[in-house]
DNA sequence: CCGAGGATCATCT
DNA sequence: GATGATCCTCGGT
């Protein structure tokens, strides 16, 4: 609660720049993932992203599209889904223009709204575990792989005005092996909803 | 606190 | 046939 309340200031636009990928992933931080559901709005403040920009060698678009990743290619506010280890699903915006391949992938939530019902989604009782990593997230929200293609909004996610982070930190992609030098992870700094430090 | 290992399967080579 | 934008548990320190 206190984490939020720290930063007062509100997003001065109604939606985010998805225009430069890296720069959307930190533009996005802050800002509101909701998702509405027939039980009732779920939603969290987004403070941990990873940017796939064009020309990543560890994007999916990487090496054009596919069947899976078809949905990168799309306009930017497209949802990209994808599941991994055969048992998780992760979470993109597609950025940049049309037909290029790129998106942010949301990697963590500070919870906002329908706690009771993220808690039920996931089977777990401590706040702190609810939105930490990109499948958690997608698990505690209820999102579905079906979004993939679809436009935010479309299918009942968008995103809201939220609160400009005080800190941001800016480090190097976690999980992957190609270009993990690359510094496109950024995440609210002193956020105790992080996947990791 | 930390690292290792396993679960589990669609996608791509 | 191998891999992977992950997560959880378990054992050691």
């Amino acid at each position: 609660m206190t984490e939020s309340m720290s930063s007062k200031t509100r997003h001065p636009k109604s939606s985010p720049d998805l225009n430069d990928t890296v720069h959307a992933a930190r533009n996005l931080l802050g800002w509101k993932l909701v998702h509405a559901t027939p039980a009732g709005r779920i939603a969290g403040y987004i403070v941990e992203t990873e940017a796939y920009p064009d020309q990543d060698p560890a994007s999916h678009a990487f090496r054009g599209p596919s069947t899976r990743n078809a949905a990168m290619f799309e306009d930017k506010g497209t949802i990209y889904m994808y599941r991994i280890y055969g048992m998780h699903l992760c979470f993109n915006i597609v950025t940049g223009k049309p037909g290029v391949g790129e998106a942010v992938l949301v990697r963590a939530l500070q919870p906002a709204e329908g706690i009771d019902l993220m808690k039920r989604n996931r089977g777990l009782d401590a706040e702190q575990k609810l939105t930490n990593g990109p499948a958690n997230l997608v698990q505690a929200l209820g999102m579905q792989q079906d979004y993939t293609g679809t436009k935010l909004s479309e299918a009942h996610v968008y995103l809201e005005p939220g609160f400009v982070p005080e800190e941001i930190i800016q480090t190097t992609r976690i999980g992957i092996t190609k270009a993990a030098e690359q510094p496109w992870r950024f995440y609210i700094g002193g956020s105790s909803y992080v996947s990791k430090r």
